[in-house]
DNA sequence: CATGAATGAGTATTCATTCAT
DNA sequence: CATGAATGAATACTCATTCAT
């Protein structure tokens, strides 16, 4: 409950939502990510948001609509600020290695990760979809992400951190991996016994052997 | 048309399915892996399949039941025999080194790979919502799968060819990456220009970096 | 049309139904009583009714919600009510002798005890498929009934008009006759020609033969 | 299970039934009384008669010839030579009083009666829904029942057993009861507490008040 | 703004019945 | 004779959406 609060207040901040609006989201957030897009009715998120059925289409006109209300904003502002200013802001903090970068990435925002993780859900769920979803993101990433992350992968790859691959190449193999586990250990197998120091110790060492340049090479 | 055709021709040799179920099946999977399972109705299931709606439930007593008899008989028949033979058989290859081995995997069965993705698309899309299949899911690798790959690991790792981390953190690895690799290609992003020689070289070298011993570790 | 109309607003009088509701009851009544409960669809129910068919599932969640909704009130209301307050009313008159109070509930209320025939019609068909119904029905006669009846019986009985035998087996001797003549006169036979004033007359004189003294004894 | 057998057993002695004939009746016998005709599907009746739904359907061409083929020689057979014989049997047996031969109707016979129940059950629930049930049943009772049942009562009233009431109003009469008991004791309320024997003497006592002559009137 | 009654197309599933084997 | 696969209309019920209040 506390949780798809959190999600709602936090992505939508700025907006200023009426409370029904806030309980129709964070219900419909709740429903998306448990049950699925298609399988979660109107009538559904209307009575877990404590709200009549019509309200739902006073905001929203479609249940298609609402559900872009939520991926929308989120891909948006998380991607391009969340994501982006954390960049930027590790940037500054100039972590002297890549792994350093990685692991402040991971570990440091795993729970802020972790709070956003229904809404992931929600998008992976529903990109292959909605094409227009998939655009969007497509423009998102490239428009906002790519040139940051370009930018600090070419930074290190300079100060001879990083191999001289295709920035490209190293930023989808990272999040590839990150993604990766986050899904496994999150979406797919929660319920697994998890040691998530050890296994993000061991993703980070495995990602930067195969990125990073010898020097920062770790051997078990 | 043909692909779908394929596929149950592939997953079903072994049953005798009748004309009508062998067409219901592929409508299944058509549309379970176009528009997901929630998503598509059973009487666009006989539309497609041309039968009779009362037909499917004749051969499926339920909506649910159709999708666990694709994905059932997917999950053990490739999980167990394809995978698993095509392990062994790489095996008695004597691959000299782990990322000729990784190779063949990914690229000499790159078509069989692909051809299954709309499998591989339904179960990834429907594992989260039926904690049934996700059981089954689970067993089969841990039952099947994992002792032979922990054992080709072992093997190549006596051999010095491969660090000496816990097979498991090896196997997820390389396992994430292909897998994230796949994903990224066919299902999110498949309208996008690939260079697939490249993209896949790109990756096993990028693996084979993170879990291969200096000595086998390609510089670009 | 008339009749079911009557039926409804007799029996929901007290509570406010919307327009569309007293049309669904009214269709209800009319085909449960007139093909039974299980051979009635209710998209038959909404048509005759002229509603939608989601309306009726919008006030009655399903089908057998509908039968309870109309059966359940009719037993509370008719049973608790109408025939307990008939006969209070009735003793108050100070019937003398018994045969007075049973041609006053048979002969004066004929045309209400017909009214409700089709629910009555219905209760008995559905009867014996509804163990709650059937549960209900009991506890409401032994709740309500039973002591009313008793009570009138003792006190005829006390002024030496009936024959000590257990009440019980004289109410129910004198239900079984009454039911069972209007079942065959109104249910089982309608079309046949029946001399509705000599027939009542008979029967009861054939009841109080049967639990009358001597005294009140009628020979024909 | 027994049961239903040896109702098939007795109603169709001499027909000669194939053994899958007799499987369909006996099932159709069972599920017809204990849920009722219209809410049992064919297909219900070939799952516990063991045969295909097909199977139904080259005897019977529709459910309700099935029905029909039930319910038919029950009321011929029964009503024409069981309880007509009855009676003569009965006749000539040369029951003194009026109340002997109820209480021989009644109570050697229960057992049969009993034995037949479900069959009168599912004639009581479908006679009102199929008017050329109602109409075979009408014909049945007037050309055969009805003479011999005059016969007796004429009998004893000129023995001065009975009342002079018109025998077709004694006859109703103690039909109703008879039946009306049988109704309430085994098909409304079969689970209820009943002390048989002391029931049916009060019964027959009760009837015989009614029609009997002040000679043959039992005071309790 | 919010409501919830109303809608009718759509849902998964069952039905009685047919017919080729 | 018996089967059971096949049918498509029908079933009870749900859906997203509209609209008068």
């Amino acid at each position: 409950m506390e949780r798809f609060e959190l999600i709602v207040q936090t992505l939508f901040e700025s907006n200023n939502l009426t409370e029904k609006q806030r309980q129709i989201l964070k219900a419909a957030v709740q429903l998306f990510s448990e049950k699925g897009y298609a399988a979660t009715s109107t009538s559904e998120i209307a009575k877990l948001a404590q709200v009549a059925e019509g309200t739902i289409f006073r905001h929203y006109r479609t249940k298609k609509e609402l559900l872009l209300a939520i991926v929308g904003p989120f891909m948006e502002k998380i991607a391009d600020s969340y994501i982006v200013n954390d960049l930027t802001n590790l940037l500054k903090k100039d972590y002297q290695r890549p792994e350093d970068l990685l692991s402040a990435i991971i570990e440091n925002r795993r729970d802020i990760i972790v709070q956003f993780l229904p809404l992931l859900k929600i998008i992976l769920q529903e990109l292959p979809f909605h094409p227009e979803l998939r655009e969007h993101f497509l423009q998102l990433i490239s428009d906002n992400m790519y040139h940051r992350v370009v930018e600090v992968i070419n930074d290190y790859q300079q100060k001879g951190m990083l191999k001289k691959l295709p920035p490209t190449a190293i930023a989808k193999f990272a999040i590839t991996n990150i993604l990766g586990h986050l899904f496994t250990r999150y979406v797919l197998f929660p319920h697994l016994e998890w040691d998530d120091v050890r296994d993000t110790e061991q993703l980070i060492q495995l990602i930067m052997n195969g990125i990073g340049n010898s020097d920062s090479k770790v051997e078990s």
